[in-house]
Parts: C-alpha cells; sequence; structure tokens
DNA sequence: ACCTGAACACCGTTCAAGT
DNA sequence: ACCTGAACACCGTTCAAGT
C-alpha cells in the first residue's frame, strides 16, 4: 500500500487524537503505518515538519470571517477541537512553519496600516488563551486539577476579546 | 558537597543558559553536579517539579509596577532576559505549576470586578507574543530565519499593549 | 526508488543494593 | 538518609544493505 507523505499525516494526526502529542514519536507513526521508523525519513525530512503538515491540517479549516472577534472565535473553536492543537499551533506558527496563515481570512478585517500589528496581537492572545485554558481543560480531564470552568473560561476569552477590540477602536472610529 | 534541591534548581538553570530548554534533561543535570541520574529523584519528586522551581526562579524577579503595561513589559523583559523562558513559564503557568504568581504584583492596578479577566488577557498576550518572538530570535541567531528584526518587535508588542490598555478603558473610565 | 535492520546517542524514571 | 548501578521502556535520526 505504498507509504506515502500523506498517509504519513493522517497516522500522526490519528496519534494526536488518541494519545497526545506527548506520545506522538516517528516510532509510533511508523508502527500505526506497518514499517521501520527510517522509512519515514524517505519521504519527511524530519519531525517537526510532520508536526507542520499536522497543523496545516487544523488550520486549513479556517474559514471567511466578518468581524475580528468572530475570525478569533473560530481560531480557538478549532483549536480547542483537537486533543493538543494549541501547543502544536503555538510551536509551529513560533517557528514560521507550516503552509498555512491563520490570519490570512481576517486580512480585509483591519482597515489600518497596522494591520499588521493589530492581527498579530489578536493571534498571541488567542494563542496564549486557548494554550491556557487546553491544557486546563486536560489536567482537569485527568482529575490532576479540580474545578475547570469551561464556561467561565470562554467567558473571559470573550472578555478577552471585547477589550482588545474596543481597544482596536482608537484606529477603525 | 551533599546534593541539595537548591543545588539542583542552579545547576539546571546553568543548563538552560548555556544549552537551552532542549537540551536540559535530568541527566546533564546530574552530570554537571557529578552525580547519577538517579540521586535527583530523592531530592524532586520530577522533571516538572524541576523545571518549575526555574521558572519560579525567573518569575521571582517581578517587581512592583505601577501602570498595567509597565508591568506587562517588565514581564516580557524579565522572559526575554532568560534562554528559552517563554516557552517554559508559559507551559508551567499553563498547567498550573509554580508557587510564584507573576500577576501579582498588578493586583491592584484594576480597579475593576473583572480584574482577574484584565490580568489573564494581558498575561496571554504577553506570553503568546513573546514565545514567538523568542523563538524568532533565537532561529535568528542561529541563521536559520533571515532577518528578525528585534525592535520592530518590541513596537509591535506595545503596540499590542496600546490597544489593551486602550480597551481597558471600558472598565476604568 | 523505497524500505529494512541495526545502530548511535540519547531520554525520564525506578529500585535493589550499597554506605 | 543518601546515592550508585543498572535496568526498563522509550526517543530522533542515519545509513549500509537489501529488493
Amino acid at each position: 500500500m505504498a507509504l506515502t507523505r500523506d498517509a504519513i499525516v493522517d497516522a500522526a494526526e490519528a496519534i494526536l487524537d488518541e494519545y497526545g502529542l506527548a506520545d506522538l514519536s516517528m516510532r509510533r507513526v511508523a508502527d500505526l503505518l506497518g514499517v521501520q521508523a527510517g522509512a519515514l525519513y524517505y519521504h519527511l525530512p524530519n519531525k517537526q515538519t510532520l508536526l507542520a503538515a499536522v497543523a496545516d491540517g487544523i488550520l486549513g479549516a479556517m474559514g471567511q470571517a466578518d468581524t475580528l472577534q468572530g475570525w478569533a472565535t473560530e481560531y480557538r473553536r478549532l483549536l480547542l477541537g483537537r486533543r493538543d492543537a494549541a501547543e502544536l499551533v503555538a510551536s509551529t506558527r513560533a517557528m514560521g512553519l507550516g503552509e498555512v496563515d491563520p490570519t490570512a481570512p481576517a486580512r480585509g478585517l483591519v482597515p489600518t496600516e497596522r494591520a499588521g500589528d493589530v492581527l498579530a496581537t489578536f493571534e498571541h492572545f488567542v494563542l496564549g488563551a486557548t494554550l491556557h485554558d487546553q491544557t486546563q481543560a486536560q489536567l482537569g480531564a485527568l482529575g490532576v486539577v479540580r474545578g475547570f470552568d469551561e464556561a467561565a473560561a470562554e467567558a473571559t476569552f470573550q472578555e478577552g476579546l471585547r477589550i482588545l477590540s474596543r481597544g482596536v477602536g482608537i484606529f477603525t472610529t
């Protein structure tokens, strides 16, 4: 069944969903595909590239938005929808890997020359907040930490977006 | 020279500074102390606890601030001052480890009942932005990525703080 | 061209045994 | 009480050798 790059990325996604980022190893991916670990390196240069491809798969689902808040909320929703996605995306975005730019659908929404700064600010907030909340949610699910309130975290996130949006008014109003 | 918890944390800090978080292993720390890796577990339950202690060492330097922007700027400065500190602190803060609360010195600066949300928003922005910039700076230093402009990153960060601060005005004015 | 087998140089953690 | 030695169960990556 001919090992391909796509098959490897799919296997990595399956392992991410079932075991999490910490257990997503090249050897586990190879095992799932019934192949030796070394075989993966014929199709991919290294693990980073594989992780970036998985991140692209997640970010590829970003659709058009008509407000900055809507865009940020969808970005967060996408990350929360997949195990450890906030950590994965935060690190691939920080390293500048990945082909998909999740800020692209928000480009037209900031009618100012400072658009780059505004989008960077929103993205850093989304990644920082969601990394925190997703980690807490997972610790809560394991019973390691008690009383993580998902609704409260969402409310705090929306409050943050309101603060940011009000502040952006410097430019737009 | 009696191995102590403090000596282990100091050694870990030294390795962080010289080799970075990826190369900060229990075995390396033990080597630096001239001891077997297993010996560390007599003084610390696991690596997470050690990393949390190192993070506390960094965050312990936070001083009093008299504006939210000043507090956020010092938080960032502290993180940028130590190799991989943004990644280290972002993860220990997300997991709720560490004894030191870096938001404590900013408590009195937000005279509203939504103070918790405001501080969380600022911290998530600081961690998200600084994680990004510190990663880029390190990739730039390695020549992996070209043209990371530190001054531009700082300007974008300050622009983000201005947006946030303006937005907080909802409450304070 | 594509994959195996085996190696290299590592990990975090545990634990009987020594002092 | 404190540490060693050795093991367990892993890592990412490389590369000669096979097909």
